[in-house]
Formats: C-alpha cells, structure tokens, sequence
DNA sequence: GCCACTACCTTGTGTCACAAGGTAGCTTGT
DNA sequence: ACAAGCTACCTTGTGACACAAGGTAGTGGC
C-alpha cells in the first residue's frame, strides 16, 4: 500500500482496482478500506476530499514523513523474507518484471 | 514447512530451532506445533514417534503426496506473489544464496 | 533429590483478510 | 421526475492465524 501511494496521491478505490490488475494481489475493499484507517490511525498516510470529475468526492492518501521511513524500513524487511524463503523453497530468482508497468507508482498520468 | 521437510522427516522442536537460525523466519513453538497439527489434519504431513539418543522422544513430520503436491503449488503461488510484491517496491531481485546452506532441506545429516 | 535441558502441547489475546451489506453522490435513459 | 446503474465511501461479523505464556514429562548431571 505505501509503495504504490509513494509517487503520487491515490484514492481507496482506485487502489483496490489497481490491486486487482494482478492476481496475486486481488483483494477487495472490505479489506483495503479498514488497511488505509490503520495506516492513517498510525500516521504514515494523510488524507484530503477532492472532487471527482464524474461521480462521489474521492478520499485521497498520501505519505507522511513517517509513511516514507515506514516504507523504507518494510523494503529491507521484505528483502530479507523473500531470499529467506526462496532459500527454504528453493526458488530461482529471475526478474519477472512484465507486469511492473501496469501498477507500479510510475508517477504518470496518462490514464 | 513443508519445503523444510521435503528432504527428509523431521521433528518440530528442531524445525523451531532451524528457523530460529534466520532472524526473517524466527518464530515459536506456539506457532509451530498448531501448524504442524494443521498440516497433519490435512493429511499433507504423516508422524512417526521415535526414539531420542538423549531426552524424551520426537514427534518426526514427513511429506505424504497430498504434501508434495501442496508444496508445488505453494511453490508457483510464492513465485507469482514475489514477483508481484517485487514489482510494487520496485525492489531488485539478487540473488541472496548466502543463508540456503544453513537451513534448505539438503538431504545431510552433517550436523 | 533437584535443577536444567529437551520436547511435546494448550490456552488466551490481538490482529487481520474477507464476504456481505449499507449509504450516498452522480449520470443516463425514458 | 424518477428509476437504474455506476462510483465511492464505510461497517459488521466470521474465521484464521501468530505469538506469549504456561503446562507436562522424559533424561542426565550434580
């Protein structure tokens, strides 16, 4: 979650579509919405109502200061529990990367 | 778990202490024995008592087939999902062998 | 006999993912 | 105008799970 809101501001919603793209991280709402309140609970994410250009007001997130150490910390984390288990597992590390472009925080727009 | 067993049957105290040898998979044994008994309920691990050289006897966990091909389809799920976790984070996939040799299920009995 | 170590297991607590359901704004069709 | 449908938010209830803590018992050393 902090990962993809690293770039740029984004909306639960949207986040949850995103996600979706991939089905190894399709989830549903009932689970992103009560993630994001933690995150803002915590204070790693901040939130501001913006207009939508068709349909209900979106409730953005963005990071805090706490958010980027947060996510730094969790990077290092994950490196160490990922070649932890592709070392029990056994599992090449080859660099899958065909599906970074569709949902990685590329601070584009063209949507 | 089950990769752990996948060489040959081992005992939950001494799966305890192995993953303990990684601090990104150190747990307890209130996790382990609850999962082991899980795994057995599910008929993915059969036991077998044994005899100790030394202390009270051991509980040893093996793979049945309903185990190995558990493991196999844990093994493409944990491949996709890495990859994908890789690919939000925008983290590099090296190669971390440093630690396989410790713990991965190699068959020896050197210990 | 007592302590320490090995080795098993259970109970209680808190966290979390998810399905299901609820509210409300906006657009489109009739 | 009003219904239907989509967008977008959120909550409640359930079940799974990790972990800390505590409990039982066999073996060996002092």
């Amino acid at each position: 979650m902090l990962a993809l809101l690293e770039g740029e501001a984004r909306y639960g919603f949207e986040l949850v579509q995103r996600l979706g793209q991939n089905p190894a991280l399709l989830t549903s709402e009932g689970t992103i919405y009560p993630l994001l309140s933690r995150l803002h609970r915590e204070r790693l994410v901040e939130t501001e109502w913006r207009e939508s250009p068709a349909g209900p007001p979106r409730k953005y997130y963005r990071l805090t200061p706490r958010g980027r150490e947060a996510l730094a910390v969790f990077r290092q984390q994950w490196v160490g529990f990922r070649d932890a288990v592709d070392g029990v597992l056994g599992t090449p590390q080859n660099g899958g990367d065909t599906w970074s472009a569709t949902v990685k925080p590329t601070t584009e727009s063209g949507d």
